[in-house]
DNA sequence: TTAATATACCTAACATGATTATGTATAGGA
DNA sequence: TCCTATACATAATCATGTTAGGTATATTAA
């Protein structure tokens, strides 16, 4: 009997745990649309040169978990962004797998400022909104 | 001559005025897509009650004109609020004009308070992002 | 007086950018 | 052997917004 209530305790307690999960993933909430170009050329401005896969991992850690990029969001955004001439692509086989490193060309390294800048002014205003600066009343 | 040149000056000042207008406007970038309802809500939680047409001027006062809220994505976004149960209305005649003044319903006023975490946990995440902290490397 | 601008609401067609669900394939651990 | 992780991809659908129209009254400038 014993045995049963601590199975089911550990189950509840898992149970709550994806629930808990679930629930910050949830926090993916429409905010971030429309940030994931800029968040993909900052990373690469950073770091060089990365794959998808890695982008997804380095984004998760970054925010402690609270932002998971999904596939279906990503790949095709990197497919844009190459399109446009901002990423620039290469094959590499690691391990018997593909992977695609994606870099920022010059016109990305250009364009990725005024991204930053646009974020920057996004930010500013949003916090104007939200957090008003105390009214100067007499 | 000369006034043909001034005149010639001011309308090309006046294009430039308009140019510049407008790619301050191509701010309205993809960024702010989802933050609208977050906005709405926050500026009905300090005003106690605003009409539509009220919120897209206190919004492009708030940000210096960098933000204009469309009424295409205003009105529905009201409609959908108050569906929700987020908002109530209420119609006044002023001026021999309709007004349709929204609030914040208790429900309303508690999503609120989500809404704005929210916010804060996106512009945190965000500025880790962009914005990172100084790399300890030895 | 007439035209333009401001106030005040609305909606439909279209565009954009995401999620969800699926698929392929290799590697490693329980 | 099966699940998880790594690594790519896309199609259907959804959410949200822009653009472009529409109605109507009030005010201001030419």
């Amino acid at each position: 009997m014993i045995m049963y209530r601590n199975l089911m305790y550990i189950c509840f307690r898992k149970e709550i745990a994806l629930h808990l999960l679930m629930i910050k993933n949830m926090k993916n909430s429409q905010l971030y649309k429309g940030s994931l170009n800029t968040i993909i050329m900052k990373l690469l401005e950073e770091n060089g040169k990365m794959y998808g896969y890695e982008i997804t991992q380095k984004v998760k850690a970054i925010t402690s978990g609270e932002l998971n990029i999904t596939e279906g969001a990503l790949y095709p955004a990197l497919h844009k962004l190459e399109a446009e001439g901002i990423l620039d692509v290469e094959i590499e086989k690691v391990d018997n797998r593909m992977r695609k490193y994606y870099k920022l060309t010059e016109k990305g390294t250009t364009e990725t400022v005024n991204r930053l800048s646009e974020l920057e002014d996004f930010i500013r205003n949003m916090q104007s909104l939200v957090n008003p600066s105390p009214k100067l009343e007499f």
